[in-house]
DNA sequence: CAGTGGTCTAGACCACGGA
DNA sequence: CCGTGGTCTAGACCACTGG
């Protein structure tokens, strides 16, 4: 006999999907506790180890955060933790060092087609773009272009981004509700332009390092579109292949 | 009470532990299947379940592959799909396309203070240099400059590497037994110097990517350091942030 | 001490691959 | 058809946290 269904899903990815929902739809925030895996398991009438091993996955993929004796809380961009996740720029030595983001500014657009492209848009939709860089130490080391969808954003502006004490994905979560969840970046090398080497402090023509990247929330829906000219003389960027 | 064992390990950890004994004294060899979860969890006396949580782990981590109906693999360099895990070059358009490489030289020497230090040996311990080359569609898009320890790979030669067919993981594996599982990259932006942009066919000033990387086998010893340039004008460094 | 996540077991059954 | 890994259950007990 055929197997009927070929989308078969086994009983704790659709525990999965549920808790996902909960989670898209705020019933959870972060920085809060889920309910306790009994519970849970109760609520779905399912045994503990079919909770435990949807939550599993979700831990393993950054969304839970699980602390023993305490509870399973919702992750959030806030934990200083989460920071260096999108943020691989490392000290000669290897000592991670805090960011501080000055933003230069904020200006509403129209999507071109590759912005349009990319963030899976119509070309002409509404889009934010903004200028920032970021200092290390004092030192300006990252210009960044970012792109984020209208609809979504509609309410940034350069104030908004002024006031705001953390990561920039930290305020599209609290005043956003946009979760980031994983990003791809396409990397290279470039030589400094007039603009950016004035930026960076570095002559025209300076290698530099060019980091395009889009980036995800909930369901591979892409919320950010993004390039950043990295100055990797003093630091560089780190990655674990595993 | 005060707990007696800080260095508490559950038994799953250290089937774990007993399964790596297994791959590194080479009872269970790259490519072959272990023995199945039911015959494992007999011979450590403890349940399935205990078993398949230590497996679990270790596929997580790449070092066996589970088929279904089939068996579980200790995973190998030599599958095309470990390629990719440790050379993220990509075309523009986001293909993947098959490397090829060329080795130019290789000859002993001994460690100079930052080679050991890297590599965990003493300054002055036999080591092997080499360098090499990789060509992408008839392009050379790589020079690789590489440092490995002597103890380990004493026999290599620029004959056993021209001969070779697969990659250099694929090569130290079957014929060093020495098993790559993770390594560490930091990346900067360069200017070509006169040498590399020669080899690259690019002019001298070119921005290039420098990636200079620390290879890790089994136990975290380090047992390679390399460093490559990449030239990005068509291809580029790709990076998944999850 | 109660409540949470973490481990371990034993057993039943399902999905898949190959003979 | 059997053997493999994959799912699900129910229950016992351990480790950690905080009141």
């Amino acid at each position: 006999m055929a197997h009927e269904s070929p989308t078969f899903s086994p009983l704790y990815r659709q525990i999965k999907d549920l808790i996902i929902q909960g989670l898209q739809s705020g019933e959870w925030r972060p920085g809060e506790a889920i309910p306790s895996e009994v519970e849970l398991a109760h609520r779905f009438n399912v045994s503990q180890g079919t909770v435990r091993k949807a939550i599993d996955e979700l831990a393993a993929e950054h969304l839970l955060v699980r602390k023993q004796g305490k509870g399973t809380f919702v992750s959030s961009h806030a934990d200083p933790r989460a920071f260096f996740r999108f943020l691989r720029l490392v000290r000669q030595d290897g000592q991670i060092e805090p960011a501080q983001s000055v933003p230069l500014e904020c200006l509403r657009a129209r999507a071109g087609v590759e912005a349009a492209r990319v963030l899976e848009i119509q070309p002409g939709d509404a889009i934010v773009v903004m200028r920032r860089v970021l200092r290390f130490g004092g030192k300006t080391l990252v210009v960044d272009e970012i792109y984020l969808p209208g609809d979504l954003f509609g309410s940034m502006t350069l104030e908004v981004l002024q006031t705001y004490q953390g990561s920039l994905y930290s305020l599209f979560e609290s005043r956003f509700g946009v979760r980031i969840i994983r990003a791809t970046e396409k990397i290279r090398a470039v030589a400094a332009d007039r603009s950016s080497g004035d930026i960076l402090a570095v002559p025209e023509g300076t290698p530099l390092l060019s980091v395009e990247r889009v980036t995800y929330t909930y369901q591979d829906r892409p919320v950010e579109w993004r390039r950043g000219l990295y100055c990797t003389n003093e630091y560089f960027y780190l990655n674990e292949l595993t």
